[in-house]
DNA sequence: ACTTGACACCTAGCATTGCAAAGTGTAGGT
DNA sequence: ACCTACACTTTGCAATGCTAGGTGTCAAGT
């Protein structure tokens, strides 16, 4: 995949992987990459500042703890960032018909 | 729309309505609005500088005319161009199809 | 005559954000 | 001892959409 692309769909991507459940950050690229099919591997300097983003602005709480000697912090989906995933997920929808529609509005590639 | 939705995408929907045909700007402005049902009615401010950095990545090429008092700037895509739109084209199916399969991952909006 | 709006182009600068790159530390295998 | 996986962090860069201003033409309304 190109780079960047999920340039401004990040937060749609973790806020469904966390609708599953509450997961800590590593778990979290781990799920987003078995999801995808191994299309989204994202580094975790993509991942951990996007989960402290979304915390910040109210769509994730996170409780830190302890397992087998590794500290997790663990994300939970909050009802405002429910919201906010219904909100994206219904975005998302919109803007990828559009462009569906803006590459179907030509015939391609069979015209000479 | 949200904003800034299309961050990683513009490039590929302009190759794709300059594909139908050479171009001024502004037409591609139109063509954009009509072509996806005036979901993207993208400000001049965004169009015009990505179609001059297409220009310099060699994907167009452009020329000068006046028609009834008004100068215009003619955009055509070069086979580079082309070539870029096919690779971008791919990477949107892949993309998006990657996107889909993650908000599939799990039923929604139907679990409790 | 004046104003408005569509046409048609331009640029500077801001804000966002994905990501590379570096760092810290634990646990377990070879 | 070393490496890999696990787990989290931060700094700083580069890209890019968009706001906000600007220039100028032409047609239509008032």
């Amino acid at each position: 995949m190109r780079g960047q692309a999920l340039k401004g769909h990040l937060d749609l991507l973790l806020l469904t992987i966390l609708a599953d459940g509450p997961k800590h950050g590593y778990a979290v690229i781990e799920q987003l990459r078995l999801a995808s099919d191994d299309v989204f591997d994202l580094p975790e300097g993509t991942v951990y500042p996007a989960l402290h983003r979304l915390q910040r602005a109210g769509y994730l709480s996170s409780s830190w703890s302890e397992v087998q000697g590794r500290r997790r912090r663990t994300y939970t989906l909050t009802n405002k960032g429910t919201a906010a995933l219904g909100e994206q997920r219904q975005s998302w929808t919109e803007f990828s018909h559009a462009v569906g529609r803006v590459l179907q509005s030509r015939p391609w590639p069979s015209t000479p």
